[in-house]
RNA sequence: GGCGGCGUGGCUCAGUGGUAGAGCAGCGGUCUCAUAAUCCGCGUGUCGGGGGUUCGAUUCCCUCCGCCGCUACCA
């Protein structure tokens, strides 16, 4: 089973499991999913790994409120947002919480390591102490000398000793880091944000607490437990089996290729991991991806007219494909984007039924209507009409290029208006509605060309709506020709070599295909 | 406060030292295979305000206004 492909492993955030998925996290998610998908595609061995991070303070009070144990509380969450995951077609090959115990175990190892290592000291921490968040409160937090969230509660002045880990001594490591591998971290635009941070100076951090029985126990100490971020962090390698009894799975795929995650957490995964992988003797992440966050306009501005709909219902209504493209077309990866229902409209009418959708039917259509869905001796026909000032081969190397840094809006863009616009114009342009009466075979190349046309945009939206490109490819016999599952960017240069003739496989209803995508009727204006 | 970014037609954005661009929306036309879709045509926008450099700036510099990010421990 062991190949010489390149292994590609990829993780998104874990999230706290305190609330459900909301636009934000889906956003993450989608992005990630579409690159475990093109690096699929492309021949990479993925690991795609998502999860949550149970091992919070927060969790222990919401389960007793809910009168649950935390495990079952956490088990509980993590189904619901597994099953959302599901919902949108994210293809991850994991997903780990922070309760089970392999994640314990490599924790244990890990800080263990560390300890060893002499990057970990035990230190008197004197703190304010909120009894209300169960939390130590810095100076800068408090309003009126007291906790902003309990202001009828004294802070108790708190003196416990903790273990730091000696942050401090890696900034200049750090940094050489960075400058070394200008691609650690992405966007650009972050770059300089952590550079300046480190620069200034790193500080050692706490990374235990004491009392607290939710959590997983120092074990050097285990009247301590290990800190939410010291702990949630190493999930990345804990998933991978480490400090488990084989860690072949961790030898192969780490270092990580890159971990997609929200700007707002940019500074843990480009300081403190990689000074924590530094002390433990590990290799670095080759990258981080910090994206962008996503507003929730429309939700807004319909709150007060009390229309206000759930962004997160939108893929139950119409389908996680329209959904996923809406955030990849629409929302920058690398910046910040606005979700609201009147551009969802607008993006879904223009872009999914009115050009994808239209080019799926208008295709199939004619095919069938003019030669009963087998276009006998296609096999024959090069489709080179359609792509006429296409260059599918630079295309295909463009687009991998886009999709390889993440910009996605970038590559849909150039997909619709080089691919989808060029089969809709060649369309118009021959007539085959027009030819068909007086020219029966020039309009089977025509069809012959649109066939094709459908084959080079299933095979280009495959990372980005699997379910519609699925479709698209399985409208024709093209399986017979090139199996979906090996199909590749370069692929489209080409018709596959000895290919049949192509014939309609797409289900159809009174010798019509079902549209794709039915337009939705904008939403009234108030 | 410091560092960085942004402010371009209704909306989302691209762009260059030398007559301002795209997509969507809107308007008009066309075709009829198709989900009233496609295709063609239409935008006199002070390129945030002011000043400067220049033969000439939206594009370079300064300043002002507005918005945003980061500014080290709890996603």
């Amino acid at each position: 089973m062991s190949s010489d492909r390149p292994k590609f492993y990829i993780t998104t955030a874990i999230d706290y499991p305190n609330s459900r998925p909301h636009i934000g996290t889906a956003f993450e998610k989608i992005g990630a999913d579409a690159q475990a998908r093109f690096r699929r595609m492309h021949g990479y061995d993925v690991h795609f790994l998502m999860g949550n991070d149970e091992n919070t303070i927060k969790v222990d009070q919401r389960a007793t409120e809910l009168g649950l144990g935390p495990k079952a509380y956490v088990d509980d969450m993590a189904l619901q947002f597994r099953q959302v995951w599901s919902d949108l077609n994210v293809s991850n090959d994991d997903f780990i919480q922070t309760s089970e115990p392999r994640h314990h175990d490599g924790c244990r190892k890990f800080i263990q390591a560390v300890y060893d290592a002499g990057y970990i000291f035990k230190k008197a921490y004197t703190g304010l102490y909120c009894n209300g968040c169960e939390a130590f409160k810095t100076e800068k937090e408090l309003e009126n000398g007291r906790c902003p969230n309990h202001q009828g509660q004294e802070l108790k002045r708190i003196e416990e000793e903790n273990y730091f880990f000696r942050l401090s001594a890696f900034g200049d490591r750090l940094l050489a880091h960075y400058r070394d591998n200008p691609d650690f971290i992405q966007p650009e635009s972050r770059r300089n944000e952590v550079y300046n941070l480190v620069e200034s100076g790193l500080q050692d951090v706490s990374i235990t607490r004491k009392g607290f029985s939710w959590g997983i126990p120092v074990p050097f100490d285990p009247e301590q437990t290990i800190y939410v971020w010291f702990d949630a962090l190493l999930n990345y390698i804990t998933a991978l089996g480490y400090g488990s009894d084989d860690e072949t799975r961790f030898e192969k795929y780490w270092p990580a290729d890159v971990h997609v995650i929200g700007k707002d957490i940019t500074r843990f995964h480009c300081a403190l991991w990689p000074a924590m992988l530094m002390a433990a003797g590990l290799p670095l992440p080759k990258s981080v991806y910090a994206h962008g966050f996503v507003y929730n306009k429309g939700q807004k501005m319909s709150k007060s007219a009390g229309t206000a709909i759930d962004p997160m219902t939108v893929y139950r209504t119409y389908g996680a494909d329209p959904f996923r493209y809406y955030f990849l077309k629409e929302c920058v990866f690398g910046g910040d984007g606005n979700f609201s229902e009147e551009r969802f409209v607008e993006l879904y009418n223009s872009d999914l039924a009115n050009n994808l959708g239209n080019l799926y039917s208008r295709t199939l259509s004619m095919c069938v209507r003019y030669f009963g869905g087998n276009l006998e001796g296609s096999a024959a026909i090069d489709p080179v009409d359609w792509r006429e000032g296409l260059d599918l081969d630079a295309l295909a190397a463009e687009l991998e290029g886009l999709v390889g840094t993440f910009e996605f809006s970038q590559a849909l863009v150039t997909i619709w208006s080089r691919v989808l616009d060029t089969a809709n114009r060649y369309v118009q342009n021959t007539e085959p509605f027009k030819l068909i009466k007086t020219d029966p075979d020039a309009t089977k190349v025509v069809l012959a060309n649109m066939a094709d046309a459908l084959r080079v945009v299933a095979i280009l939206i495959k990372p980005f709506l699997p379910a519609t490109a699925e479709i698209f490819y399985r409208a024709f016999n093209f399986e017979d020709a090139e199996p979906w599952s090996t199909v590749r960017y370069p692929s489209i240069a080409r018709p596959p070599m000895n290919r049949p003739d192509w014939t309609v496989t797409a289900p159809l209803a009174d010798g019509k295909p079902f549209p794709l995508f039915p337009k939705i009727q904008p939403p009234k204006e108030s």
